[in-house]
DNA sequence: AAGACGGGGAG
DNA sequence: CTCCCAGTCTT
């Protein structure tokens, strides 16, 4: 009787001949294909990397905008390592995951000091560099230097299961091993770049995470297990995530006629490092708020309830409500050293707001 | 292995 | 509203 180990050995094997056979259409329907990016013109490992960067956990659409201005003031390594931080977070601002732009500056101080500038060229170099995994390591490897690495993203998982039909949790490190370890035996030497990029962009624009995938102009359809057998939808597998947390605050706008109050936020945790309306938790009465105002060393002209707004991230929800306390010379009567004073012009070009507090801006 | 970390689109 | 998307770092 043959041992679990070598059971699966067999399997893995026989999965790597299917996979192994969509690598030529695949790549050619890539080439003919593949749609006019900004980041596919003038391919190089910097302008690779922003792009890569910005689009984990963002859609193409909404990246474009960001990566364009991002280029235009920050067009090589050096600039990127010698941009102040609140000016990286303002050209940030919106995308959400700050820390993805905190980790480019820090990898582009690395290139800069343990590179020379010149950005690493080999998977295991550049997977060293703060802020690039597995995934970004091989991107950028495959794409720029041609090397025959697997880059696993999300639409690589949603392709490789349905064609596979794997119903491995997707979630779990172990299946991303798989999927790698099998990719590796079929990348070919020829176009290890194209063969990645045409999952990822199959998955993009064909193998739908939403709805329906488009299979009728699929073109490894016919070595495609899940469309065989119609059942497409059923996955990638993943556990389903647990419950968000809620938490309760109330947004204060202190402001005269021509200032309002900010804060920064502190550097580690939830939008590290940006600013931010004064806030505090639960949910404020009025007189309270005219309380903590006076504590504060405020005297309030007036207090205006503001609506209620509610934000969702990934693993906790704002339930807000806010006030807007008018004061008549803001800058003499606050007293605490770490409020900014913002003009509204100010506040739009050099502060970096999240989009949490939109409802209050 | 599990949790922290944003924001937006589709239905 | 509820569903989905899912890379990397930290613990």
């Amino acid at each position: 009787m043959k041992c679990d180990r070598k059971k699966k050995y067999e399997a893995e094997t026989l999965e790597c001949e299917r996979l192994r056979e969509t690598v030529e259409p695949l790549v050619e329907w890539f080439r003919e294909n593949q749609r006019d990016l900004p980041w596919r013109k003038h391919v190089n490992a910097y302008r690779v990397w922003i792009s890569e960067i910005m689009l984990q956990q963002t859609r193409v659409e909404a990246v474009k905008s960001y990566y364009t201005r991002f280029l235009e003031e920050l067009p090589d390594i050096k600039a990127l390592a010698e941009v102040p931080e609140d000016r990286l977070l303002k050209l940030w601002e919106g995308l959400g995951y700050y820390n993805r732009a905190r980790n480019l500056k820090a990898a582009a101080q690395q290139v800069m000091e343990e590179y020379n500038g010149v950005f690493p060229d080999t998977f295991e170099e550049i997977k060293k560099l703060k802020g690039i995994g597995s995934y970004t390591a091989g991107a950028i490897s495959s794409f720029v230097y041609h090397q025959q690495k697997p880059a696993v993203d999300g639409n690589v998982f949603r392709v490789v299961t349905r064609i596979l039909e794997d119903s491995d949790d997707i979630m779990k490190a172990s299946t991303r091993t798989k999927i790698e370890r099998m990719l590796e035996q079929v990348i070919p030497a020829e176009a290890p770049g194209d063969f990645n990029q045409g999952l990822i962009e199959l998955g993009a624009i064909v193998c739908l995470p939403n709805g329906e995938p488009r299979c009728e102009s699929c073109p490894i359809r016919g070595f495609c297990l899940a469309c065989q057998d119609e059942c497409q939808m059923d996955y990638p597998v993943k556990k389903k995530a647990k419950e968000r947390r809620i938490e309760k605050r109330t947004i204060l706008r202190f402001c005269d006629n021509e200032e309002i109050a900010i804060r920064k936020r502190p550097g580690k945790g939830l939008l590290a490092g940006l600013y931010e309306f004064p806030n505090v938790e639960g949910h404020l009465t009025q007189k309270e708020v005219i309380e903590y105002a006076k504590e504060s060393g405020l005297t309030p002209v007036r207090v205006k309830k503001l609506p209620k707004a509610k934000h969702i991230f990934s693993h906790v929800e704002w339930h807000m409500t806010g006030y807007e306390i008018l004061v008549d010379e803001l800058e003499k009567e606050f007293q605490n050293s770490e409020i900014i004073f913002a003009g509204k012009k100010d506040l739009e070009k050099n502060y970096a707001i999240p989009s949490a507090f939109s409802a209050y801006l």
